[in-house]
DNA sequence: GTCTATAAGGTGATAGAC
DNA sequence: GTCTATCACCTTATAGAC
């Protein structure tokens, strides 16, 4: 109780950074205007965050774990494989068209600075072993065709991100830059992508 | 012939400034850099293009271009559906993994300056007429599942781009950190690609 | 904890000699 | 065409008052 706003400024001023850093990258991220968005002062940003090397790494670490840990959760659950499939597609999607913006973000910076940021997924450690487990068993069993899991894995997630990381190039190439055309085809993905995974490997 | 070196250094420029741009951004990338790449001095960049706006404006375009025309010329061909997709991907995964940097580059530059890049591809204009021509008929003659031709093409091109520009996440999450793994995986998507998708469709 | 003022260094761009 | 030297501005970071 010794610092009454101690909690809420810090608290607004991540806030702040991970839509400044969001928006235009570590490099192109300007302290003065995360400073303006948390409606405080540029030397706060020091006093509670020693540098912007510093809030980078808070917020990357953050926004990373946001979007990444939602694969365990729904991959290590005892449910059906086509209905796990389906159920983590439609999440998913939601997800990401949610914070649209998150997986350039990451995928840019891991680009830019390879190495530095490669501790942030170290402690992630996503477990793919009972899904995988499933994928083996369903080829065995003959009820699937022969894929190796973790390819089966990268195109399940595939069909989910790219679809609206790219938007800027489908919206207007596709859809005559139209949005709500644009939007009916994410919701359609969202039950659509499942079946066109399931008849893909299904024999 | 009245400037001797001027068409080399112009091209020096050129390539150093698209390796600076592509791997940092704009925001990242220093003029001073693009000179020391260049192998000249910073003052040189200024009398070729005006200012860093300017040759990101023409390095932009012309990786845009290197990337997007190649749907035109393959998707109009007149080649059976089925054969068409196993040449395409087989095509583009290649193209994507020679210069697997520049998607994320085009996506976040997009992302960041929302209106500013729409021109690069307004006089593309890629046609995919008689892709989506060959999806109807092959849907109306009952030969694959009904799918809206634009939902198809999506799945085509995220199957092939997302694998490569998400390397940083899949080499240590799916193996561990193990460059053959990966190259391996991404070997096997120029066939396996197109036959998940394939079997995806056709009834 | 929060502010104003300012230091210290980097960056794009230009002037002018050769 | 190409270089060196330099300007003007911007950005991070800190000092110090309140």
């Amino acid at each position: 109780m010794v610092e009454k706003k101690n909690s809420s400024t810090e608290q607004k001023i991540l806030e702040a950074a991970m839509l400044e850093f969001i928006e235009k990258g570590m490099a192109g991220a300007r302290m003065q205007e995360i400073a303006n968005r948390a409606g405080i002062n540029k030397a706060l940003l020091h006093y509670y965050y020693r540098s912007k090397d510093k809030l980078f790494g808070v917020v990357f670490r953050q926004v990373f774990h946001a979007i990444a840990p939602k694969f365990s959760t729904i991959f290590q659950s005892e449910e059906d494989l086509f209905d796990k499939i389906r159920h983590f597609v439609s999440e998913y999607i939601s997800l990401i068209h949610s914070t649209p913006h998150i997986p350039v973000f990451v995928l840019h910076e891991l680009s830019s600075n390879p190495g530095r940021l490669s501790e942030s997924f170290m402690d992630i450690s996503i477990n793919f072993d009972r899904l995988k487990q499933q994928i083996d068993e369903a080829v065995e069993g003959g009820r699937i065709k022969p894929i190796v899991p973790e390819d089966l894995i990268i195109n399940i997630i595939s069909l989910c991100i790219f679809p609206i990381i790219a938007r800027p190039i489908i919206m207007p190439v596709l859809y005559e830059d139209n949005p709500d055309q644009y939007n009916q085809m994410i919701e359609r993905r969202k039950t659509q992508a499942a079946e066109f995974i399931i008849n893909a490997i299904k024999s």
